[in-house]
RNA sequence: GCGAGGGUAGCCAAGCCAGGAAAAGGCGGCGGACUCAAGAUCCGCUCCCGUAGGGGUCCAUGCGUUCAAAUCGCAUCCCUCGCACCA
């Protein structure tokens, strides 16, 4: 990397990257004390351990590291903590593939994964390593779940579960491959059939929290819309009521509807084929068994309006009639109640069905008046009218609008309102061995009994490779005596869903070694909630809705104070190559570490933050690493030659204010966009302000100081996005502390900078646009003048008046003396409708005979700048404030 | 079907919430400076017309609100994502 030619400076990543990973290490700069107060909490979501980094990892811990970069150096105390969610499928299959055990496997990827991570130089606190399948973590799995199990949150369903017949065992559901004659697929290892069996698994009673899960989220506006949307769509609240219709076999039936208000037009009762009452009426009637025997099948999918008559009858509780009971499969068994009354007017499946089994339809709802059809302009013989209306063919209910209608009926019906969700209790059991075990042992006398807190934790036996679960297979560690009554039992061989292990991580991170409480709830109160989290979308419910139902239980059992985990998320686009995802298995990525290799870490953490915001996808390209690695060399280059001397200084005359206050503005306008994680922004105004940098040493001898904190403040706002070059630049440029513990440049934006800025820039496009409309060669002098003080005068009064403009400004004694030209400018801001705020006459020429150095650069012209009331008369009569004249000589 | 987010110059992409300049920035393309040359760096141009800063057209499409619309409202078309036999 290193150059022969003395005037081109490079600097070697390879050479400069790991010395300062290892200065940030013996200075523990990234370490956070335990007695921090209330420090800025940025999280990664933290990874599966594979062994290998991928494009995705980096950039989202890109995205953290930078911002937990600027938050240090704005002096914030900063939890930036990194560990392995370690438990899971890989290991276990890698196990049975290569004859490894799952634990040593596990480690030695997660030591390569960890390597990789400081090859990055990424900014964690190692203190706080978590890793999950250590006991000294999931012990805490199993002593909440106990804990959780108290609190009556834990509880035993049925679950549908794969079980092989020939290794009689559980296999869980990776453990079954598909296969196109066996709808249920076939077992791994035998090959068999796989049969569905009913049986007891461990649950964690989320529905209980459902209604606050889905009403938070409204609040919830550090989330992105589309994650809370997706929380939403997999809560599946509906509000409706339940009303119990009685049937002819003497049960009575609950349905559960949300359009109570067409019970009078019920003209047929459905059950689903799972429904208990459909199983008693099969009992004795053929048909109907064979038709649920026929729903039950896997494979075989029975039409929309398929269904049986059952030969029972419904009462109507409303109209008292008797309405014909079906079997259908289009009733669902796990929507609502697994019961309904069918309106084949309202509801389009009921139309179906009532069409194809020439079964009544009936119209109670009319569209209301505001409706935008017609009452008379629906047919629902053709099709079901399913919007809200008013009632009709109702009785005492005619009339009423279907809102009002249903609270009447819940009333006179003697139902309840109810609210649904689809949200399904969180089945927490596992038919695998890397996992948590959970800690209930099954005595033949008490039932399940849990694992006395003093003998946690429960941990995994050795590894055996065996058909079905190995935890089964381990006999030793499986018999135990009963903790309630001492005789002999068997400990519970399942273990958990590796999503109980990430739902309460962030915790840990804040006391990863306490030896007795899964956290320092004193400290976790002041740290959490987390202020800003980062990964993928795809962890939208799964990960953050079983993380948020943790936090909030936490608080009902009084070991934390909040209620919500994560208050600001962002979900990172996806890194992509050539339009398509990164994927191994096509060979379409680009690895991390041959990258670091011959570009160093800094470009490709660079590249990636300059590419696009950190939501949106974006591809990477070689030309775009090659220019995030020519710019890096650029600021060290550019540094270098300063620092050697090799730059002349001086005074920088008028150019010096100018880069003065461009630095200041930069800096300003970085900070905005770092605090809302625009780092492609703030990296924008850092390229500008080193290209104004090179400008200004190439038109004049810089002001050291000016010159010296404009390179300082390029180093500091480039620091969290290329830690390594900028504390290399802040070394060279004669720093000896570290641009890790520097302090964030300060921020007081110029007065009216923006005004100015735009003043300048609309001045030199002027300049050429009549350089080169005029088709001027050689342009010896360029004058600019100020508009008169008189102007500046009427354009603020004319800001303020309404009506006759020209005539108010006319009435003013000083414009009127101005006579015609005053007339005309008055007439001019009048037709103007809009009138900008201008800077003031005298900054006016300040700020351009500031900036007038560029034009000099530019064209090679003198440059000659007239203040106000300066300028020669004609100069003077084309300016107007914000637009002053122009005239150019050859 | 329901819901969310989008459609901006050759391409990528900002601006839209808080209406006020043909619309930031990057890439690509074109021209110039420096250089023996390459690279790096610097200066421009890149919707149309224009020999003094002008004019025209323009932000998916069409209406509308406003002195003023990429920005606000309505309608339509298209894209992406999530959910969906949800009673």
């Amino acid at each position: 990397m290193s150059d022969s030619a003395p005037e081109t400076r490079r600097f070697d990543p390879g050479e400069v990257e790991p010395r300062w990973q290892e200065a940030w290490d013996t200075a523990d700069v990234f370490h956070i004390e335990d007695d921090a107060e209330d420090p800025s909490y940025v999280l990664a979501m933290f990874p599966y351990p594979s062994g290998e980094m991928h494009m995705g990892h980096v950039r989202n811990y890109a995205i953290t590291d930078a911002y937990a970069w600027y938050r240090r150096m704005q002096g914030d105390a900063v939890l930036h903590p990194m560990g392995w969610d370690s438990f899971g499928l890989p290991a276990e299959n890698a196990a049975n593939e290569r004859d490894v055990d799952p634990r040593e496997w596990t480690m030695d990827c997660i030591d390569r994964m960890k390597s990789q991570m400081e090859l990055m130089g990424l900014g964690f606190d190692w203190d706080r390593e978590v890793t999950t399948c250590e006991p000294e973590y999931f012990q805490w799995n199993q002593w909440l779940f106990l804990q959780c199990y108290e609190a009556g949150l834990v509880e035993r369903q049925a679950a549908e579960l794969n079980w092989c017949p020939d290794c009689e065992t559980v296999l869980a559901d990776e453990n079954v491959n598909p296969h196109p004659d066996h709808a249920n697929g076939i077992c791994w290892r035998c090959d068999s059939p796989i049969d569905k069996r009913d049986l007891d698994q461990w649950f964690f009673t989320t529905t209980e929290y459902a209604d606050e899960l889905y009403d938070t989220l409204d609040e919830m506006d550090g989330w992105p819309e589309n994650v809370r949307e997706m929380q939403r769509n997999w809560i599946g609240k509906q509000e409706g009521a339940s009303v119990g219709f009685d049937l002819t076999t003497g049960d009575s039936v609950d349905i559960f509807t949300t359009r109570l208000d067409t019970v009078y037009g019920a003209t047929f009762f459905a059950l689903s084929p799972g429904h208990e009452v459909a199983a008693e009426i099969a009992a004795e009637n053929d048909a109907v068994a064979e038709y649920i025997e026929r729903a039950d099948r896997e494979g075989e999918d029975l039409p929309q309006t398929s269904g049986v008559f059952t030969g029972e009858y419904a009462e109507n509780p409303a109209t008292g009639e008797q309405i014909p009971v079906y079997v259908a499969d289009y009733v669902l068994e796990d929507i609502g109640t697994g019961a309904l009354y069918a309106v084949p007017a309202h509801d389009d499946r009921d139309h179906a069905f009532a069409q194809t089994h020439d079964i009544d339809i009936r119209q109670v709802v009319e569209p209301a008046p505001e409706a935008d059809r017609e009452p008379g302009g629906i047919d629902t013989e053709e099709a079901a009218y399913t919007e809200d209306g008013l009632l009709v063919n109702s009785g005492e209910y005619d009339g009423l609008a279907s809102a009002e209608a249903r609270e009447r009926f819940v009333a006179d019906l003697d139902g309840e309102f109810r609210t649904a969700h689809s949200l399904r209790d969180w089945c927490i059991s596992r038919q695998r061995y890397w996992g948590t075990p959970i800690p209930f042992v099954d005595c033949p006398d008490c039932g399940y009994v849990p694992v006395p807190d003093e003998e946690l934790p429960v941990e995994l036996p050795e590894f055996v490779q065996t058909t079905g679960n190995p935890l089964d297979a381990a006999e030793e560690w499986k018999q135990v005596t009963c903790p309630d009554c001492g005789g002999p039992a068997e400990r519970e061989t399942d273990t958990m869903d590796t999503f109980v292990d990430s739902s309460w991580y962030f915790l840990r991170f804040v006391s990863p070694d306490l030896p007795d409480a899964p956290f320092d709830t004193g400290r976790a109160n002041n740290w959490m909630p987390v202020d800003q989290y980062v990964g993928g979308i795809e962890h939208a419910t799964m990960h953050l809705i079983y993380s948020r139902f943790f936090t909030k239980v936490l608080d009902d059992i009084d070991l934390l104070d909040h209620r919500e985990p994560f208050r600001n998320l962002l979900t990172q686009g996806m890194v992509r190559k050539g339009g398509e995802a990164m994927s191994s298995s096509t060979g379409n990525v680009v690895s991390p570490r041959p990258f670091v290799d011959s570009y160093g870490a800094d470009t490709g953490r660079l590249f990636m933050l300059n590419a696009a915001q950190p939501e949106k996808d974006f591809d990477w390209t070689d030309e775009g690493a090659q220019s995030a690695h020519d710019f890096l060399q650029n600021v060290y280059g550019l540094a270098a030659t300063y620092a050697e001397g090799e730059i002349d200084t001086g005074d920088g005359g008028v150019v010096d204010e100018y880069v003065a206050h461009e630095t200041s503005a930069a800096a300003a306008t970085a900070t905005e966009q770092f605090e809302q994680f625009r780092f492609n922004h703030a990296l924008q105004e850092v390229r500008d302000l080193v290209a104004l940098l090179r400008r200004y040493a190439d038109h004049t001898d810089p002001r050291p100081e000016t010159f010296e904190r404009g390179l300082e403040t390029v180093t500091k706002l480039l620091a969290p996005v290329a830690p390594h070059t900028a504390e290399e630049v802040w070394h060279r440029l004669g720093n000896d502390d570290l641009i890790a513990t520097a302090e964030w440049p300060s921020v007081d934006t110029p007065e009216g900078y923006d005004t100015a800025r735009l003043l300048v820039e609309n001045t030199r496009e002027d300049v050429r646009d009549i350089i080169d409309v005029a088709g001027i060669e050689e342009p010896e002098q360029i004058e600019i003048g100020v508009a008169p003080d008189w102007k500046y005068y009427a354009r603020r009064r004319a800001r303020e008046l309404d009506g006759n403009v020209v005539g108010q400004l006319m009435g003013d004694d000083r414009l009127r003396s101005r006579g015609e030209d005053a007339a005309d400018y008055a007439k001019e801001l009048a037709a103007a409708g809009h009138i900008d705020e201008q800077l003031r006459p005298e900054r006016e020429g300040e700020v351009l005979r500031r900036a007038s150095w560029l034009l000099e650069r530019e064209f090679g012209a003198d440059v000659t700048v007239y203040g106000p009331d300066e300028a020669p008369a004609n100069l003077a009569a084309k300016a107007t404030p914000g637009r002053p004249g122009i005239r150019i000589e050859e």
